[in-house]
DNA sequence: GTTGTGACGACTT
DNA sequence: AAAGTCGCCACAA
């Protein structure tokens, strides 16, 4: 009955990592590109307990409708917010627009789709 | 064991 | 739009 493969938080932590600057991706997203379909909340979980030492852009990473997902008013939610805006990530009615700051580019993508 | 909670998400009312 | 429901599963009690 086991699950939760070792290195599965190193690939979430390396998910993070690799959103850049001024974008944003979901919860969801990074499980996927962690190789983790489905497992969104254990992206939450991960970035509750990563070291700081990591430097993760913990920041980049919300919820599916575009929100922040700590609560409305409070510290983290302040704080998570001037950083994405510091980026230039635009919130519009309390959500950010993920056609628009979205980033979710797979492996495969960039190799198979480099065109257009 | 069981239960409840959670930086979640897709679907259905 | 908003609220339920269900799936997911790590963790703490």
């Amino acid at each position: 009955m086991k699950r939760l493969p070792p290195e599965a938080l190193d690939r979430i932590y390396a998910a993070i990592r690799a959103v850049p600057r001024g974008r944003v991706a979901t919860y969801g997203w990074i499980a996927e590109r962690a190789g983790l379909p489905r497992r969104a909340r254990l992206v939450g979980h991960a970035l509750r307990h990563a070291p700081r030492r990591l430097r993760l852009p913990w920041h980049r990473i919300i919820n599916a409708q575009g929100r922040i997902s700590f609560p409305r008013g409070s510290e983290p939610y302040a704080e998570q917010r001037r950083r994405l805006e510091a980026e230039g990530v635009h919130f519009l009615r309390g959500r950010v627009r993920l056609d628009q700051y979205g980033w979710r580019l797979t492996l495969d993508e960039l190799l198979w789709k480099p065109r257009e």
